[in-house]
DNA sequence: TCCAGACATGTCACCTTTTACATGTCTGGC
DNA sequence: GCCAGACATGTAAAAGGTGACATGTCTGGA
């Protein structure tokens, strides 16, 4: 029994033992797959900052190591402890969440800005959130159509919580374009 | 004129210039003090990323300096330059918002929990979405209730952007509940 | 007069994240 | 047989951000 408090927020380490937690064993390599195409819209991490990650893991013996596989390939298998972390985590961990976001920044300062070059900044701002939604929505579609295990709901929720911001997103940027130009509505 | 472009993000650079051009010239204290109070729901800086930032921001010639005033107290001012820079940054900068939440990644992980659990875990990330909401909605009326300037509106378009993605977040997380268990609803 | 507390500036160590560099292996198709 | 491209792992420098330490000044109230 670990004395962690979660003082800190080690989400990293908690997001790559989720993923092995689901899928099952896996090299850093598949990991930072995942993290491409699975997890990204809730924690971002390139290989970098994985494989350094997963060595101090394993010391820590949240994870062992099987190594040597093909192509030097190393799986990574969570333990009982790892387990019990992940579930600690999950259960008592307060999340923090300071936002930090250019595009709010924007918003922020939007009225310095003529009319003309704010509304340009709202359509930009638009644009980029009809692009995630349609990644996500796109993601939720393939999610729900593989549906293989009983562990396909992992980032569902997730995913309806991004769809749902990226759609409250644009609604406040057409409804904010009323507001600076009401010609515009 | 600077060959910058804002292939960096920079935004703590635009959040301090931002502030100089809306309030006109403060010391590093003041600004210090309105990313506790104001931006804070945007961009986030302690005064030891302040204080060394103003420094290379003046470097830069992008605000000058006055110095010693009553306790050691620096006034900073935005200069020609510095306004330009926080112009071109406004009306090209696409944003990139990589999302890092610690909240998210407990969605994403919430069908490792027991419906007892997630339960727990979903109330808790209801009660830190009610109390952000409370404290933006209190800062608006704030706001709305002083109104000194024409300038009085920096900060509203992303006030309200906050307003809607709490609600948003507190939306969702009744719907989750219900998912997972139909009889709490 | 003293002293708590706001005012005011700064540094440093540490951690996280990004970007670039560096290297090597296996497989499928031409 | 070769070679492009996916597979696979690492390191290192730099930038961004957090928390603690360090220091000193001015003001208002007891």
């Amino acid at each position: 029994m670990s004395i962690l408090r979660y003082d800190d927020a080690m989400s990293l380490r908690i997001a790559l033992l989720g993923l092995l937690s689901v899928s099952g064993p896996a090299s850093g390599y598949d990991l930072t797959k995942k993290f491409e195409t699975s997890i990204n819209y809730v924690w971002q991490a390139g290989h970098s900052q994985i494989y350094p990650e997963l060595a101090k893991m394993a010391a820590d013996g949240l994870i062992t190591v099987e190594p040597e596989g093909p192509r030097g390939r190393k799986i990574y298998t969570i333990t009982r402890e790892g387990t019990d972390e992940l579930h600690r985590w999950l259960v008592e961990r307060v999340p923090t969440d300071p936002v930090r976001s250019e595009g709010a920044l924007q918003a922020f300062l939007l009225p310095l800005l003529s009319a003309p070059e704010a509304l340009d900044v709202l359509s930009r701002l638009t644009a980029a959130a009809e692009t995630r939604l349609a990644d996500l929505r796109a993601l939720r579609a393939t999610k729900l159509a593989l549906h293989e295990s009983d562990q396909w709901k992992i980032g569902y929720y997730a995913l309806d919580l991004g769809i749902r911001h990226a759609l409250t997103t644009i609604d406040w940027a057409r409804h904010t374009a009323a507001e600076i130009d009401p010609g515009s509505a």
